[in-house]
DNA sequence: TGACGTCAAGATCCG
DNA sequence: CGGATCTTGACGTCA
């Protein structure tokens, strides 16, 4: 069981994605932007190598405009030499990787030119994963599409159009349930007509399930069925409801209670695991943290390093509950360690707390700051408390 | 016609 | 002027 996550990764040097808009979208300017994504590309695997990710998700976006005629580069050809190394990176270190075309990709669409976009983009994404590593175990995920008023008919002219795709697609394609019109059930069924294997989407089953309500690991054994040794690994999407958004909207963080009890519960069943989430990486290395077989302290202690002083600004308990996880060396508390952490988060701002945390990280700060800049982080500390600012504003003259 | 989702670019505001 | 914050772009479907 490999677990990834998608398209970028959080708080790590030299890998933010550039693009631009129509009307920046010169030649010089596009070669620019996918000169300076292939770098980024390159850092996030090597990232993903050191922390044991295996699974990664490309953005749609490394090549602007990629399926467009506003882009007529050859970036396949241009770019070559560094796709192969991208490549190679990725096949020394076992890294799965995949794409996932938007909701604006739409096979099945009854308007022939939003069709022909969707086949051209299709064949961008594969040409991209054909570019790095050819294997078939690197997927392109895709929803069914629109209903029409007529899902029968709707799925049907997906199945009709699946079979016009050229074979380089089609060897990458797989399918998905989504969140608000085709369920697992249907895409199961769509999947017998065209033999493409199935991602099942923990949340969007959730938020659409099929009439009888059958159970997520009930379809995670189904779907596997539809995965062909030359496909690879089943893989799954896993993700949690944001509280405060619309149904079906990803969650900051993986919960770490509720992604264990979902382990535990799949018994036998092994996919490879796709996290849906807003801080990414940072989920990733806690799943993997939590499912690892050969423990050690130090981990912990990594992660506590990134996430100390949130949770020191949210709770002075939680923080020195999590000292105190930490002073027994010989154990691995990884549960209730980052049970702590989502407790600590998932608390309103304290003021007090909050003040403590900010005085703590000045501290370091203090020896290196004029004058003026002690003034001036005084009074902040004043207009925070009397409710003129709000912690960001403070927080921010770190940066400075 | 706007909401939906995503995230960087672009525009504007503030001290 | 620089940094913070708001708006736009790019995509298709559906209410």
């Amino acid at each position: 069981m490999r677990i990834g996550y998608a398209c970028q990764a959080v708080g790590i040097y030299e890998t933010n994605f550039k693009s631009c808009t129509r009307k920046n979208a010169t030649e010089e300017n596009l070669l620019s932007v996918i000169n300076h994504n292939l770098n980024a590309l390159e850092n996030i695997i090597d990232y993903n190598r050191k922390n044991k990710i295996h699974l990664f998700r490309i953005t749609s976006d490394l090549i602007p405009f990629g399926s467009s005629p506003v882009n007529q580069l050859k970036w396949w050809e241009i770019f070559q030499e560094r796709f192969g190394r991208i490549g190679q990176l990725v096949r020394e270190n076992d890294i799965r990787i995949s794409m996932h075309p938007g909701q604006y990709t739409v096979l099945n669409s009854t308007d022939d030119t939003v069709v022909e976009r969707a086949v051209a983009d299709l064949e961008y994404h594969a040409k991209l994963l054909e570019s790095i590593d050819p294997d078939q175990k690197n997927k392109i995920i895709l929803h069914i599409g629109g209903a029409y008023g007529d899902k029968k008919k709707a799925m049907e002219c997906f199945v009709t159009n699946y079979q016009k795709l050229e074979e380089a697609v089609k060897k990458h394609l797989v399918i998905e349930n989504d969140d608000k019109i085709y369920n697992i059930e249907e895409v199961m069924e769509t999947s017998l007509k065209t033999g493409a294997p199935v991602v099942f989407d923990v949340l969007h089953h959730q938020v659409n399930p099929d009439k009888e309500k059958n159970s997520a690991n009930s379809w995670i054994k189904q779907c596997g069925y539809t995965w062909k040794s030359e496909d690879g690994v089943q893989k799954i999407h896993y993700s949690e409801q944001n509280p405060v958004k619309q149904p079906g909207s990803h969650s900051e963080t993986i919960t770490a209670e509720s992604f264990m009890t979902f382990i535990n519960e799949l018994g036998s069943l092994q996919p490879d695991i796709m996290l849906e989430v807003k801080d990414k990486n940072l989920s990733a290395v806690k799943c993997i943290n939590l499912m690892e077989e050969r423990p050690n302290i130090l981990m912990l202690e990594k992660e506590w390093s990134r996430y100390k002083y949130l949770v020191l600004e949210k709770s002075q308990n939680d923080y020195k509950y999590i000292r105190q996880l930490l002073k027994e060396k010989e154990k691995y508390p990884v549960m209730e360690f980052y049970k702590t952490l989502d407790h600590a988060r998932f608390l309103e701002e304290s003021k007090g707390d909050a003040l403590n945390a900010v005085n703590h990280v000045w501290g370091y700060f203090k020896k290196q700051a004029s004058e003026k800049e002690k003034d001036y982080y005084q009074k902040l500390i004043q207009e925070y408390g009397s409710d003129k600012k709000q912690l960001n504003s403070v927080k921010n003259i770190y940066g400075n």
